[in-house]
Order: structure tokens, then sequence, then C-alpha cells
DNA sequence: TAAAAATACTCCATAGGTATTTTAT
DNA sequence: ATAAAATACCTATGGAGTATTTTTA
């Protein structure tokens, strides 16, 4: 018993006809004819009365055809799911985000997704990178979208950078420090610092930069994970956000928030990118998830 | 795509392994690695990723073999119903009873089946033959249980005598006329005659024997379906029953009835049989319909 | 290094085609 | 007499075996 011998037996009772069957099979109607009889010796019964023109299933083909319809159109589906699946229109991605990129995509993520890849089932979940690590290495995820900084490279790990995104100093336009030409870092003193949690590999960039008073964990006074309240606060008050500058585009673009220069520069980026689980395939729709974070993640 | 590269599929997610996988399927390695294989390339994918010892599914694998699980299930369960069909314990029997048989058979044949045959699916339908007859041809029935003289041979019926049941007289056994020897017709009319409605050639069988006057529809005074009720009232009443001698039986061994002789003796026969449509393959079940018939009907 | 999977090759069963015969209307 | 199904015969493909190589833990 194969599916081809199981879509042969349903043309037939479909069509009454073994050469109408078998010229909808694409085959010749003696090929057909073998094809049914074949099916029959192997379930040990007739399938159908030929009865002269006109064929009729017996009891036994009435059965066989009742479940037959169902697997031919359980194998339809299966090839239809699969179409759906590599054409990024169909199936299941599960993605994990770290704080940096959750604060940055979750929203538009979710947004993008529902628009322009409805059939996708789409599950976010965000929190610590470590839980979030282990739930990619348990398989409860397909992939991170993570701050590369935080996670060691592992040989399990295929990390992949997308986007390496320059940090800076953020104000607002009316400042006291605003647009009077590089300060020191010492005189941001002064005023409140305000950033998202730091890893250990950032605040070190920090004091190597600027000395053992940059450390994140003194310097900075307001810390929060959204982005968007530490921008909304930046923009009402003396408060210096220190933080990737694609996040405050939209308020440099309103005129509401102006770079701050320091000296020295400050060179530091934070590094985003996709962490699956090496030597597995990934699954098709992570392609749409890495377009729309190279596109949404550059400065 | 193929029913045993799903298996093959599903031995191998199953297990983990190609060979443990080909040793379930009985077949080499090799084989079931191909197999694999060619469905990948069918599908336009990989299904499963081979990290070493441990082979994990694919995102893709995980869809496919979700539906290929209903689909071999959908599979094993064709050749289980099958195999109950051709045993006789599956299935549906859809049986016309006619009068005389349905008053004869139809209560012992739902227990028999309930009983002995639990899985089969009986549907009884009763009613005028005619009625029957049109529900065969029409295949809402399978068989045809009914009295073979009202149903006139056709080139589409497959008519197959299965019990040729005596008729006769039957009285109370303190019957005036009982234990008297054989009387003429002509003494039955001071009594009431009872049966079952009768087809025109059983008409014309007492007309042949006993003249004009044994005419049914003059001479009959008691006509009623339910053989039971026929019988029940000879018992008590001095009235005559004319019909199969079987329906009296269980009266004659308990002494409340005898068998009136008549002088010359009634020569009939009710001829009892299956009905089917020609060429067509009986269900598997209406063998066991057969044997119950010709066990519950005979002299 | 040992175990597992992939590959090379070979064989054969079977699905399918063409031509023909049988059957039924 | 005609249309449909079954059969005979042939071919090619694909599934499976054996032997071997490649891979990875």
């Amino acid at each position: 018993m194969n599916l081809r011998h199981l879509e042969h037996l349903l043309a037939l009772s479909q069509l009454g006809s073994f050469s109408r069957a078998a010229e909808r099979m694409h085959i010749t109607q003696s090929a057909l004819s073998r094809s049914i009889q074949v099916l029959e010796d192997d379930l040990g019964g007739k399938l159908i009365d030929r009865v002269g023109k006109r064929n009729e299933l017996t009891p036994l083909g009435i059965a066989v055809v009742e479940r037959a319809r169902r697997i031919a159109h359980e194998a339809t589906e299966l090839r239809r799911s699969v179409e759906l699946l590599q054409q990024d229109i169909g199936g299941t991605l599960r993605v994990g985000l770290g704080s940096g990129p959750s604060a940055l995509l979750m929203t538009p993520l979710l947004q993008y997704m529902g628009t322009r890849h409805p059939g996708l089932h789409l599950s976010i979940s965000r929190g610590p990178e470590a839980l979030q690590l282990a739930h990619l290495r348990a398989r409860q995820v397909d992939v991170l979208v993570a701050s590369l900084r935080g996670i060691a490279p592992a040989p399990d790990l295929a990390i992949e950078l997308v986007s390496d995104l320059r940090a800076c100093f953020l104000c607002r336009t009316g400042h006291p420090l605003a647009g009077q030409g590089p300060v020191p870092f010492a005189a941001l003193a002064a005023y409140p610092l305000a950033s998202t949690p730091m890893s250990e590999e950032q605040a070190r960039i920090m004091t190597d930069h600027y000395g053992p008073q940059a450390n994140p964990a003194q310097a900075v006074t307001l810390e929060c994970e959204d982005l968007t309240s530490l921008l909304d606060t930046v923009e009402v008050t003396d408060a210096v956000f220190l933080g990737i500058l694609t996040a405050g585009r939209p308020g440099i673009a309103a005129g509401r928030l102006v770079e701050l220069q320091i000296e020295p520069p400050l060179v530091a980026t934070a590094r985003f990118g996709l962490v699956q689980l090496a030597g597995r395939t990934e699954a098709p729709a992570i392609r749409v998830l890495r377009q729309f974070v190279s596109e949404r993640l550059h400065d």
C-alpha cells in the first residue's frame, strides 16, 4: 500500500471509470488498472465492483476510501505546510530578546510580523541573557537577539553579529553642557546619568576611557531597562543619556535631543546579533528576523 | 514522498539514530540514510540535523514529523479496519427485512448481533417489499431478508433461497377440530382464520388447493403482521392460524398448540431468502447474517 | 580510535508504457 | 460493434543490499 495507490483509488471512486481516473492521474488506463489490483491484493479483498461501464465501490472499498481520503488530505497538507514553511509564510518562530534588543525591537517586531508576515506564529520571550541562553539550549526558543558582549563564545553556539551600534552621550537641546564643544567626562558629574543596565564588558570600556569614576555602578544614577522612558526623562530634565545613538534618533530628528561631545570621545559600540545553536538548521523564518533586525538596527 | 519514507522519518525521530531506526524498519543503515535523503530532496529542505551521534529534527523536520505521525496512524488504522471488516468483527451491515422475516427474526437478530458480534454496526429497516427493493437498488441497504414469493427475479438482483419453511394450520390444543383426524377445508369456515398478509402467489396456492373460497382476501378474518400476536390469539380462542409451522414451534412444544390436519393436506412452503444486487461484492458481515438466518429458519 | 553516517556499486522488484485481448453494453 | 477494462510483455526507476569511505565524539 502506497500513497499513490490510495490516490488512484480515490480518483477511481470519484470518476467511476478507470480510463478517466487514469487520465486524471496522468498514467495509462492499464497502469491504473494494475495499481488497483495491487491494492486489492495487498488489502486482501475487492475494492471495486466492475459492473461494466459503471464501477462501484464494494463495502470494503467504501471503508478504504473513507480512510484513504483522510490520508491523502493529510499528505497534501504536509506538502502545503512544507511549502509555507520554506517561503517564510508559515510555521512558528520563537525568539528570545535580550534587554537591549527588547527595548529597541519588541514592539516594532510584533507590528512588523503582524502586518508583513501574518501567517507566521511569533513567540517572543524576554529576560536575562543567562536564562535566554538556557532556553536556547533547551530548544525552547529558536534564536536569541541579544547584545553579544554579554555572551561568551561557546562551541555549541552560532553567534552572528548583525549590527554594531555606536554608543554616545545625549542630552536635551537646551542643556547647559550642549553646544559648547567637547567637555571632559568629569563635567557630567553635576548631572544625573541615565542608562540601561550594562554588562561587565561595557563597564570595562567606560573605565578604560574615563577612569574608575566612570564605572557605571557609581556613575549611572538613573538605570532602567526601558529606553523610551529614559529618553523621555532626558528630554525634560538635565539628565544625560548614555547609550545607543540609534535609540535617540527620533528625539534628535525632532530637535529635542543633541549629542554631547565628550573629551576624549567615546569609542564604543553595542554589538547586537543573533545567537543560535551551532550545527542546527535554522528555521526558515529566521531569515525574516535577521532582515528585520539588520534593517532596524543601524546608525 | 511515500508512506515508507514517512515511517522511516518517524522511526529516526523517535530513536535518534540511523542505525537503530534502520534496525526497527528491518532495513540496513545505508538504506535508511538514503531514504531520509530522498525525502529531504523531495520536500526541499533538511529534516535532520546530523550532530554526530545525536540526530535532531530541524524546524522543518518537526513540522513534517507532526503530520507524518498522523498519516502513519491513519494508514495503520486503515489496515486494521480492513482486517476487522474481513473478519466480520467490524463494519456496517444494513439489512432490510420483509414482513415475514421481520416477525420471525428482528428481535433475535438484534440480540444475536449485540451479543455475538458487538463490533458490527447493524441497521435494520422494515417495510413493504417494494420499498425495500427500491432501497436495495439505491444502495440504502446492503441486503434484504424476505419471502421470495413476492419478489420477481430480475437481472440486477441476486436472489438466494436460504430456507424453505412448511406452511400449516395450527389451533389451540382443546380446539373442537383438534385431534379428530383430517378435516375438510370447509370445516374451517366456522372459525376465524388468522394469518399474516399473503402475497399474490401465496393466495394462488391456497385457491389451487382448496378452491375459490380459500382466497385469503375472503377466508382470512384476522390479518396482522405480528406473528406473536396472532399466535397468542389463537392459543386462547377458537381461531385457526395459517402460516409457518416454525412460528408455532414454541406453542406446540409447550402443548398449547397443535397442527390441524386438513384434507387435502396443504403442500406449501414459505420461501425465505436473501436478496442482493447482482454482480456486487457482498459485505463480509453478510456471511454472519446468512448463517444466522439459516440457523433460525428451519422446520 | 571506534562508532555512526554517507557514499559507491550492484541487483531486482515494481510502476509504468505499448500493444493486444477480453468483456460488457 | 464499440468502448472499457484486463492482460502480456518490455523498460526504467527506485529501493535495498554489500562493501567502503568519511565523519565525529
